[in-house]
DNA sequence: AATGGGACCTGCGCGC
DNA sequence: TGCGCGCAGGTCCCAT
């Protein structure tokens, strides 16, 4: 659930309030969220390390510490990151900084997690995925589906197809181009396809700009929600009317995920 | 290559 | 009131 927009919003939120700042204690308050590390060799990694970049690829927050380790963080479906004073009651990690600030890997439902490496561009999950979409231009987007015969949701969510898109902004964006989710993407237009690049942008541009969706336990990292919820036209508006032509939004489970759409306007 | 299912997890809301 | 169950979705992995 944390996407893109989410994703980049704690990035840009992390970069002015921790960089530079020295990390001085750690407390793992769960070791399952730590992969191939063990929490005693991960405190002693990280303990006295100073944050030297934030940046973000896909839904993947990578953060540079000093002597070229990258801590990299997966919030998946139900983390959040919480920078305050106090420790948090579903911290699963717990960063302490030199300035006093403490930030909390919340994680409800433990399916998160973070790592140490020295090489994030070799992580598989890295090296696979496919481009940003909010780097590439209309025909690098339009060229991604050549040979691409499956239905286009699924596809949009794939992030070794493209990185970033999950259930809620793929949803949105095909009920803005008025594509049905499971429209084979072989019969897509050149026409259809270049609307969709121009809703999937502006959809993820606006919500950055809201701070991203709260539709689950997704925080900015002072603790409060995003505002783009109030956005969104189709996502749990099950039998809600559309707000295009009134027809009643439509779920329906497509490849193992809900899906929302209007039966009507998305062809 | 595409698709389907299960596993990982916890909390919530439902039906009885 | 309480219990069991299905569901929520990001990713990986296995089977077809």
């Amino acid at each position: 659930m944390p996407e893109l927009p989410e994703v980049e919003t704690i990035k840009l939120q992390l970069r002015e309030n921790i960089l530079n700042k020295k990390i001085v204690k750690i407390e793992v308050k769960d070791k399952r969220v730590l992969k191939q590390i063990k929490p005693e060799e991960f405190i002693l990694n990280v303990e006295g390390k100073t944050v030297n970049d934030i940046f973000r690829r896909g839904k993947v927050l990578i953060v540079k510490l000093s002597k070229d380790l990258f801590l990299i963080i997966h919030l998946r479906i139900s983390g959040w990151l919480i920078l305050g004073e106090k420790e948090e009651k579903l911290a699963r990690v717990i960063f302490k900084f030199s300035h006093n600030k403490i930030l909390n890997f919340c994680d409800q439902r433990v399916l998160g997690e973070i790592r140490l490496v020295e090489n994030w561009q070799n992580l598989p999950i890295i090296k696979e995925m496919g481009p940003e979409p909010l780097e590439i231009k209309r025909e690098e987007f339009i060229g991604l589906f050549k040979d691409k015969k499956t239905k286009i949701k699924p596809l949009l969510m794939d992030q070794n197809f493209l990185a970033g898109v999950g259930n809620v902004y793929a949803q949105e964006s095909l009920f803005c181009a008025g594509i049905h989710p499971e429209r084979s993407t072989q019969r897509l237009e050149i026409k259809e396809l270049s609307k969709l690049y121009d809703c999937l942008i502006s959809i993820l541009k606006e919500a950055i700009e809201k701070k991203g969706s709260s539709v689950d336990t997704y925080r900015q990292i002072d603790g409060q929600e995003g505002n783009y919820v109030p956005f969104l036209k189709v996502y749990q508006r099950e039998n809600k009317p559309c707000f295009r032509c009134n027809t009643p939004i439509k779920r329906k489970t497509i490849s193992g995920r809900g899906t929302y759409f209007c039966p009507h306007c998305q062809k």
